[in-house]
DNA sequence: TGTTGTGTGTAGTAAATAGTACACATGGCG
DNA sequence: CGCCATGTGTACTATTTACTACACACAACA
């Protein structure tokens, strides 16, 4: 998927390698990568990510998925959240990375 | 599932008519609303909300889902949405309704 | 009293999900 | 040349998801 194309080359994160550190068969791995099977499992997903030390957001998003913690915080109050992202939808990412950083620093 | 008691008496939303309406079998409303089994997937919940009159968002929250859209705005750019609801997530009901209203007035 | 409507129990199933197992072709290297 | 590791094609499978189909028991009411 994004087996690092900056390790190519290193043999140590070969296709049969890494799938094996990762648990999966390395046929599954290589269907993966080429998109020729289904995303794998969120779990199968943090595991390569770990690996890879990727994102594991980024990972699940490139498949389509969004974390089950987050859907967990959404669950727990829909409307607010809903509410919320749906209004962030459009805004520009320097106006969410500094909504982000006020969120953060308390200053709102 | 909340086949609206308020509504209850109206032979009009009995559990029959309601699941012929929505386009499912009676007994697995019936199922549905006692929660014996698994939550029915997310078209259905819709189907099942614009008949009942309720928030999409919470049936779907009810059932430990989130909707495919909100699923969308995240996967778009998930390390922000990530960070931005991580962050909110403990954060009080009436700072996210007031950060709601300031991102919707534009006040940020 | 029988028929009509109500909710529910049991059994079964088509499709999607999340993979495994094994064989195969290719390229480098000692 | 023989061997080894590489990635990949084909075939199969267990589990979960999302339901349907039908039968049953109960209550009201005409």
């Amino acid at each position: 998927m994004v087996r690092e194309r900056a390790r190519e080359g290193d043999p140590a994160f070969s296709l049969r390698r890494v799938a094996q550190r990762v648990g999966v068969e390395p046929a599954y791995l290589s269907k993966i990568e080429r998109g020729e099977v289904p995303p794998p499992s969120e779990a199968a997903i943090r595991r390569l990510a770990e690996e890879l030390e990727e994102d594991p957001d980024l990972l699940l998003a490139m498949a389509g998925k969004v974390s089950r913690d987050l859907q967990g915080i959404i669950v727990r109050r829909p409307q607010l959240f809903a509410d919320l992202l749906r209004q962030l939808k459009d805004a520009p990412d320097h106006a969410l990375l500094r909504l982000v950083r006020e969120v953060r620093d308390g200053e709102w």
